[in-house]
DNA sequence: CAATACCTACCTAACGTTCGTTCGGTATTA
DNA sequence: TAATACCGAACGAACGTTAGGTAGGTATTG
């Protein structure tokens, strides 16, 4: 790996802990073991390193869903699959999820455009595509959208759920959650799951 | 009101936009019309200051279910009132929302458990009561925590779901947020709605 | 072939600014 | 007169950023 793809892996850590502000150059430069004029040699400035990381960080998910949306399956099927996979990379991807949490947060208008158009357009296209089949609903943009909300927002609350009564273990199993996503999506709460 | 409350009100809109470390006490002291120093007459520091904000925006909430739980209600229409209450305290206290997501972002384990504890446990039992009378699921934990987590995700991903394909003005409207979000939970994404 | 120029990738040291915080003083009020 | 609520000025530390220099590789040229 290059001296700047080290440095950017490192910055998306450090971005997606301590936010732009709260990381300091300094300590990014400590970080990758060089000096902060190092990092300046790389990268113009802070702003432009925290974009490019950002892209960084988003570039490597982006053929996570390849596999998902082959086209001899069934609907039902397909989004089974796509939930397990979002389920599975927010989970494991961890800096990828805090660094969508946090652009969601601090991004303006024209990043938020980016952030759709780079991320999310595609997945979003045929996850719309598949709910479409499966539903009679006209909404189908907001149930896409409910589907996406309701794994990212499970997993972010998981250490907020540890404090919450009733909770166990399993719940935080990759293969649980998926399930009971999946169950709810297609039956409400109201299914014996 | 008084200094102190003004203060604490200026400092959680403050800190809910730009974060702990990116909004400054000398910012702030402007913001309000003082000097720094002032600021500091009241708190004794930043770290405290934003610990007392932090609860501050959180209190002022904690009524706003109050009339959500009345017992001669049925548990659908219970579910129906606590849905849109949510969906109209995270659009409306933008900067509760917002505080509230940083806090998901950056509390420590203490910080979780006392967010936990003094924010969402009531409101978390009352609708895990509610739930187990619709649903024969075992789960009453995890579904009480997708309720929540539909809710809020979905209006924060708003600023976002304005650049995917499919959407509609009407999909950031308080009723339909509401009744779209309580229509997936009582019968999935296939109904008609 | 050897001397030259040039580029990349780093370094140390420092610039000016802003940060959180404190000190000493001053009105106002009870 | 004693407490409360403020102020301006300053402290040292940390910040983003820049200047100037060096070591090593590579290409150019006499």
């Amino acid at each position: 790996m290059s001296s700047k793809e080290y440095i950017l892996q490192t910055a998306v850590t450090l971005f997606s802990k301590q936010g732009f502000s709260g990381m300091s150059m300094r300590d990014l430069a400590k970080s990758v073991n060089m000096s902060t004029s190092a990092v300046y040699h790389h990268f113009p400035n802070k702003q432009a390193l925290y974009l490019d990381a950002v892209h960084f960080a988003f570039a490597k998910q982006a053929s996570a869903f390849d596999e998902v949306w082959q086209a001899e399956l069934a609907a039902d099927e397909k989004l089974s699959r796509f939930v397990s996979c979002l389920v599975r990379v927010l989970s494991t991807d961890v800096d990828f999820r805090r660094l969508m949490q946090r652009e969601l947060l601090d991004a303006d208008d024209g990043r938020m455009q980016l952030l759709a158009k780079e991320v999310f357009q595609e997945q979003f296209c045929h996850l719309m595509a598949v709910i479409e089949q499966l539903s009679e609903s006209r909404q189908v943009h907001f149930s896409a959208l409910s589907v996406i909300a309701l794994v990212c927002d499970i997993i972010q609350m998981q250490p907020l759920s540890r404090h919450l009564p009733g909770w166990q273990a399993e719940h935080e199993q990759l293969d649980f959650i998926a399930e009971h996503v999946l169950n709810l999506l297609m039956n409400g709460i109201k299914s014996k799951g």
